[in-house]
DNA sequence: ACCGGAATTTGCGGCAGCACAAAGAAGAAT
DNA sequence: ATTCTTCTTTGTGCTGCCGCAAATTCCGGT
């Protein structure tokens, strides 16, 4: 068990307001894991026996339908609390978390919980908070899919994808981390073919520019008028 | 300020846990208001100034788009916290709640959340289940619109429904509150036309029986097969 | 008892997006 | 370098669902 610094962790929004000391005795209670691409951080039903706080790389959320169908719930982003079933209640997580890239994590036994928010009533508000944002965010996807045709719900997608993990280049701002079409058409409910066509069509209007696993916004703003159905010039 | 009896809502999930004198603490900052039916308990984009707790009746939730577009994102039943907005970070309401029939609820402050989380952290507790709870089902929903076809989800909804909501009655099961088709379709997302032409199939197959905002499962069983996509026999 | 508004039903034409299909491109592995 | 796998693109026909429209029923109000 090696400690942890805590200093790695001090700028995240949930222990902003908590002082060295208090983080250091948090952090005691965890241990930090590697997940190399492509490995999974808890599967779906399987006991919830950790929860976790990502430090470095990013984790797609997916749960899989009983007719094998594939549905991408979130992306998880460094800082991020996650695997929390516990704390709402649940013994079994809801969804699987797969690292896209190398990732790095601190894990704390899941029956710690109560003496941390116990100790840390901030945590408690912290991860309030954290689940209210959530929370915003799914419905804000329910109310898309029951609104919104396809193309806008995928301009959507990306902009949310860009804010949340946009890295600015000279053409636009890239997707900091290898996306393929069929992620983008889970998170959507769509097709990769609808999803593929959308792109090129993109493309040729000079709104993205995509590679295999990767996607460039090189016209953020255009792209941000068509998601909000305002026909864009 | 009438002093609101305690033994109202010993029984309810969220208080559970706390002794008649914590209750009484906690229910001394509130008053019980009544909303006729109709009426609107908070509006979408309204100061957070309170939040509620449903004593009696039955509220619907709704978003507004941009466009105009209705999207019904819950309905609340007796015993629900809601109006939380505050406790996740929000100053104003992001859905307008509106009293479906005469309701009953009780009202604190928004600025008084954050004493009384202090002085009784079983609040927090509950609180987060019932927001993990919530994240729960909508994201089943994101996932049941991104996976199923119109008359599936239509069922769940139903099913849903019941199981809040549901009066058992001589030809089986009824919704206890008035619904509309249009309801129902902002559920789904879809329209209206679809919702009463699939109502109406089923009523053929004696599956449902409908009136004028009302809605009966007959044979719930059926329904639920229909539902989980196992073609009914 | 009557009237007016709201909710529901039903028909029909159109189309967005899916299913199916097949080929090309880009990495990864050996 | 070559094979293999995964990802992407693009074409074609089809269909589930929506949009529009009109008729009908039900309920509350006066």
């Amino acid at each position: 068990m090696t400690a942890i610094d805590p200093s790695i962790v001090a700028e995240m929004p949930l222990f902003r307001d908590l002082s060295r000391d208090q983080i250091r005795g948090i952090l005691d209670g965890a241990v930090s894991r590697r997940y190399p691409k492509g490995s999974n951080v808890f599967e779906q039903d399987g006991k919830a026996e950790h929860f976790f706080l990502l430090l470095n790389g990013h984790l797609r959320v997916g749960r899989l339908t009983p007719d094998g169908q594939q549905v991408v719930v979130r992306y998880i982003v460094p800082g991020d609390i996650f695997g929390i079933a516990m704390a709402i209640g649940r013994d079994t997580y809801p969804a699987t978390a797969t690292a896209i890239v190398e990732s790095l994590a601190l894990a704390w036994s899941s029956s710690a919980w109560p003496a941390l928010v116990a100790k840390y009533p901030v945590l408690a508000a912290g991860t309030m908070q954290a689940l209210g944002n959530r929370l915003q965010d799914v419905q804000a996807r329910v109310v898309e899919m029951s609104t919104e045709e396809v193309e806008r719900r995928v301009a959507h997608a990306l902009l949310r994808l860009a804010r949340q993990s946009g890295r600015k280049i000279e053409q636009g701002i890239e997707i900091d981390f290898p996306i393929t079409r069929q992620d983008v058409a889970e998170m959507t409910g769509t097709t990769l073919h609808t999803v593929s066509r959308i792109l090129s069509a993109w493309e040729d209007r000079g709104l993205v520019q995509g590679g295999r696993q990767r996607i460039i916004l090189t016209d953020a703003h255009r792209l941000f008028l068509l998601a909000e159905g305002q026909s864009e010039s």
